[in-house]
DNA sequence: TGTTTGGTTCGGAACCATACGAACAAACTA
DNA sequence: TAGTTTGTTCGTATGGTTCCGAACCAAACA
């Protein structure tokens, strides 16, 4: 069990509504904000069940999803069978989804320009071109970004 | 009714899928993707209605969202009551959502991090701490490439 | 007026994801 | 062996979304 205060709680909830609004199932997303939130680095699978008033079931899934995505790490301490959870904080992976979302988009507008051929409307077939260079513009500046972030070295 | 070929109509369903993982409604994401593929540049309801195969209601709804997130214009001809429907490409969509997700996540791990207070895991904290520093420059950047890209003239 | 056309809104059905409780398994302890 | 701790898995229930058909409304026209 977490002590936690009021506002800190409605933290949580806030980071939880969050989170799923980028696709995190709600046990996912309370897991997550709570580990961010709380004072200690690491926390068992029973503080988060006492803490976040969900079924074991429910936080048994709900690492299960933040471990397949990199997003919690696990450990065990000598002498204990407990497992003790811990969130990653990668600092790009919004960055990287963004730009695998825009790729695929990319990819996509780009066949189907060739499907629309050339009997069809010429301004849509436009923007859709437009659309398409600014995606290839928005990627290779992004990489660029990330590059000159890394050699800052802030991050 | 529009007329499609089997790749064309295999288009739409895709970009129909890709939609939907961006937060679209099924219906809206089939609507849009048809006004992307089809060779006219605007389409009726009752087009979209019989070639989609959705009920009244749906492509009524669908359209709905569609109008109130600026993704589809509509329009009248002269003497007919109909009303015709057209994709709107906003070139960066896409990109200000992805800056507005980001401001906002900025925020709210910055009001984590003062909620934390100074007897919490200083780790956490600090990667918290990178975390929003990255935001705050990834906001800033993408704000100038926005700016060198409209420069340029392309878009 | 009455009728047709074009589109919206409502009620119920179907579907999907997720939560809970309970049964289960695995690893220690006594 | 019997019992405790630490989770996982399964079946069922529930909440939320979206669809369809039908009723409805508003505008144009006869």
């Amino acid at each position: 069990m977490v002590k936690l205060d009021p506002p800190q709680r409605e933290w949580v909830e806030a980071m939880g509504l969050f989170l799923e609004r980028s696709g995190f199932p709600p046990s996912s997303a309370r897991i997550y904000g709570l580990l961010l939130m709380s004072a200690e680095p690491e926390l068992s699978f029973e503080d988060l069940v006492a803490t976040l008033g969900f079924g074991k079931a429910a936080v048994s899934t709900g690492l299960r999803r933040l471990q397949e995505t990199n997003r919690v790490s696990e450990r065990t301490r000598p002498g204990e069978r407990r497992r003790y959870f811990r969130a990653r904080l990668g600092p790009d992976a919004g960055v990287d989804r963004f730009r695998a979302f825009n790729s695929a988009l990319c990819d996509l507008l780009e066949k189907g320009i060739a499907l629309r051929g050339s009997r069809a409307d010429a301004e849509i077939t436009a923007d859709l071109e437009a659309s398409a260079r600014f995606l290839r513009f928005l990627d290779v500046e992004l990489d660029g970004l990330r590059a000159r972030w890394e050699a800052n070295g802030d991050g």
